[in-house]
DNA sequence: TCGCAGACTGAACAAACGTTCAAGTTTGGT
DNA sequence: ACCAAACTTGAACGTTTGTTCAGTCTGCGA
């Protein structure tokens, strides 16, 4: 009330006010159990205000979420166009990059991201499918190339790199609790990108034990 | 209302209805979106009696929570004892056993694990360490019988046999949007499992270009 | 047969919710 | 200076929500 009309937020736009503080309310506590007062309160709006740029709360939520896939979908298609000629660690160090550059928004990024896909929202499948082609796709090239070993299953492959890739994402609350801080913190960050990698190329057998071991899987 | 008390479902008794299709319905709609008066409705009870033997909704939400965990913890519990001597495939196997065993009761058990995870409810963290400590335990142990590279990242790869182990409960719907069918069918469930294990032990690249590519990436 | 404890009902209630609207304020072009 | 359009307000409304409670029904030991 006797604070200023806009104080610190980002403009003094009520309309972008909303959708900012709509946005990390919904990331923080869900769709469901936030109020448009919450929110108005949270803005430093009347209710009335949001009902009138949005007409109702689930069309809030629809412009919050396109909002949010403007963002997000703007860089992975940036990377698109590049990506039939990109190797995979490339697309994942473009990605860890973009992150990297985007780590003051982030924590409200992948909070929205996470509720986004287990929400099944309907642009949760459109961005997993992104993924998921990415990942195929360069499965294809380095099939191409003669890269994969022919046992390797190609049905599933992309599939688990993608849950290797949004793993952190959806379950970063649980890492959190275990190491003491957000898996997502720079050099964390980066460790866990040269694990994945070395994971889906090499695997954690030693040389010596590799021979053994496959032999003694196809006997099966 | 005509129909008669105890047409189909499980039990006579009315509490143990109540808390089935409480768990069904939290599991499709997640516990905000589920009121007390849908579940009396399904459970084809009256709205008092819930709250007369739970006391209040989050009291209802606190029983359905114990009835999971007792469920889903009696299995991993069961497992911890021999887990100790357990190899890491072993571990999957039971686990995927388990699962093959319960296929009939499992959409609506993954679907309330998803949830539960999501709104990173109290047991939500004790179920995500109960599944990092035995792949941890297991990591310990192959790194005691040298079957782990000296390079291989001791602190993420716990957390990456986990993303793999819970990314298709997590991501089923898409999984499914992509393959047509659930990725927890007996078929794909099998040959998702080989398809894990094989990328653990072994990565994806082939003998001849693994002395390649991993002097390439220490030249960084 | 009595009585009572527990299961069960459903109308009623207060609070919280999303939504509406008449009215006030600010903005920008003329 | 004027006005029309857009922005913004907050009280009010109707609905839905979780919760309460007086009362009914049922089974069972005394």
């Amino acid at each position: 009330m006797t604070e200023a009309a806009t104080p610190i937020p980002d403009r003094s736009n009520g309309r972008e006010r909303i959708l900012d503080e709509a946005m990390q309310l919904f990331a923080e506590h869900g769709f469901d159990s936030v109020t448009v007062r919450d929110i108005a309160a949270k803005a430093d709006v009347s209710v009335g205000l949001i009902n009138h740029h949005f007409g109702s709360k689930e069309g809030l939520r629809e412009a919050v979420d396109a909002k949010f896939i403007r963002q997000f979908e703007e860089v992975l298609d940036s990377a698109a166009p590049s990506m039939g000629q990109m190797r995979m660690e490339d697309f994942f160090a473009w990605v860890d990059d973009w992150i990297a550059r985007h780590q003051s928004t982030w924590p409200v990024t992948v909070q929205y991201f996470r509720r986004a896909l287990l929400e099944e929202s309907e642009w949760g499948a459109s961005v997993f499918e992104k993924f998921f082609s990415i990942a195929r796709a360069s499965i294809d090239r380095m099939d191409a190339q003669g890269l994969l070993r022919p046992d390797v299953d190609r049905l599933w492959l992309p599939f688990l790199m993608v849950y290797l890739e949004l793993g952190t994402s959806l379950l970063d609350p649980y890492v959190t609790k275990i190491l003491g801080r957000s898996g997502f913190e720079a050099d964390l960050w980066k460790r866990r990108h040269r694990a994945y990698l070395s994971l889906i190329y090499r695997g954690v057998l030693p040389p010596k034990d590799r021979a053994r071991k496959s032999s003694a899987q196809e006997a099966n």
